[in-house]
DNA sequence: AAGTGGTCTAGACCACAGC
DNA sequence: CTGTGGTCTAGACCACTTT
């Protein structure tokens, strides 16, 4: 049951009501796109106030997990709206255009992780993965090489679901298909010369300078779902507003 | 006078004490660590009620303008505290350690602004600017290579400043000797072969990958305070988490 | 016309810091 | 003890979208 806990321990009403549209959100009871009840309808199934309900939804709107529009009703946000304003991979030319305009899947299969990929999962070695090449392409030039390694366990069978429909976002699908939410991604960014595989692929001089990007992609609970290496060409730039 | 505008077309009250609250923070009226009046104070002066103001107040918490403390009060924050979470430069070794322990100035010098210079600030070609290189030095080894760019006519000598105090941010000496705060940078990170001046400062090979920032900072009016170029060692990991 | 979110008010009670 | 911010309530009016 939904009921709120009133007890002098509890955590205030707001933030347990945040948690529990969370929850609800993550299992799919409102799909991405679709309006939520409205604020009052939530306060009096929650047995509380307009404006506590109100409270709990800035919250879910400041995570940018959920869009409000006066007159019409709060939705639920997709990853890719979610993302929008970063262009989730946040990759631009000097003129500030979009790059990549498409996206090829060289490889995807399942597989057993080694030690020190499970790590990243905090499994142990031997773990279900799913490993993905993919490039992405800009007009005619290829300008990132992604590696990704997927945590087979929370997303069984992904491998052939993305050879069927080879999506541009991985996230989207997940989203969808299992009802993982990606809501916080850590990137560390350096500098390094391209090896001979990248640099093939990439189509550069090997040893040239290019930008190596390691991501790790969070669930609302802090598992981590992803780990992906980007290998980007240097005519590209990793762009970043903060405040 | 500090009056607040109740006519229909009007913005709604909270974001004109917003904003108003903003303007008496960088014109110095309340320094960073000291209190601000309290809510019900406010809500007197401006004439509305608690909870208008205590909506002002939440977005300027948002924004890492100020900080509240039950039972005490509210303070404005300190740029230095404001940048805590990002470490302001966010670098770090592999380790995670924060790198640059010391900061020398090779130099610093006031000077006309070329064409393309000027553009960073929307001014014409000749415009007073100040020119500082600066070396990030942890232990032994020059990390990071800082070309900075600031808008002369708003930091009036400050070279000179510069010179006596050699701070390790510019911010904090901008934010207390000229009252303007620095709230949003934008940075753009690609890699590049480092060239024979910049190799000689990092002590590093002609032709080694590194990384390269440009960033912009900018005021609460949205004007451009300083452009900085930062040639990083690629033992140095740029670090970012968005959600 | 009905329902939604956006703004604003006025009050209550509580936890906490400082004197 | 006083004053602070933190939570919660209950209601009003408005701008807007949908039916």
């Amino acid at each position: 049951m939904s009921v709120v806990d009133r007890s002098a321990e509890a955590l205030p009403l707001h933030k347990q009501i945040k948690a529990d549209l969370v929850r609800r959100i993550t299992t799919g009871e409102w799909w991405p796109g679709e309006l939520m009840p409205s604020e009052t309808a939530l306060a009096a199934e929650y047995g509380v106030s307009v404006g506590t309900t109100r409270k709990a939804i800035d919250a879910l709107v400041q995570d940018n997990l959920v869009v409000r529009q006066r007159g019409r009703g709060t939705t639920v946000n997709s990853t890719r709206q979610r993302y929008k304003p970063y262009h989730f991979d946040r990759f631009a030319n000097a003129k500030g255009e979009r790059a990549a305009e498409t996206t090829l899947y060289r490889s995807c299969e399942a597989a057993k992780a080694s030690a020190a990929e499970a790590a990243y999962f905090g499994l142990s070695r031997g773990a279900p993965v799913v490993k993905i090449r993919r490039v992405r392409v800009a007009g005619k030039t290829p300008v990132v090489v992604e590696d990704i390694l997927l945590r087979g366990d929370r997303c069984p069978n992904i491998a052939s679901l993305l050879l069927d429909a080879k999506p541009t976002s991985v996230y989207a699908l997940i989203e969808r298909t299992f009802h993982i939410l990606i809501i916080r991604v850590e990137d560390k960014v350096r500098a390094v010369a391209a090896d001979e595989d990248i640099a093939a692929t990439l189509e550069i001089a090997p040893g040239e300078a290019i930008l190596e990007v390691d991501r790790l992609a969070f669930d609302p609970a802090g598992d981590v779902i992803e780990h992906r290496i980007l290998s980007v060409r240097n005519s590209i730039h990793y762009t970043n507003d903060f405040t």
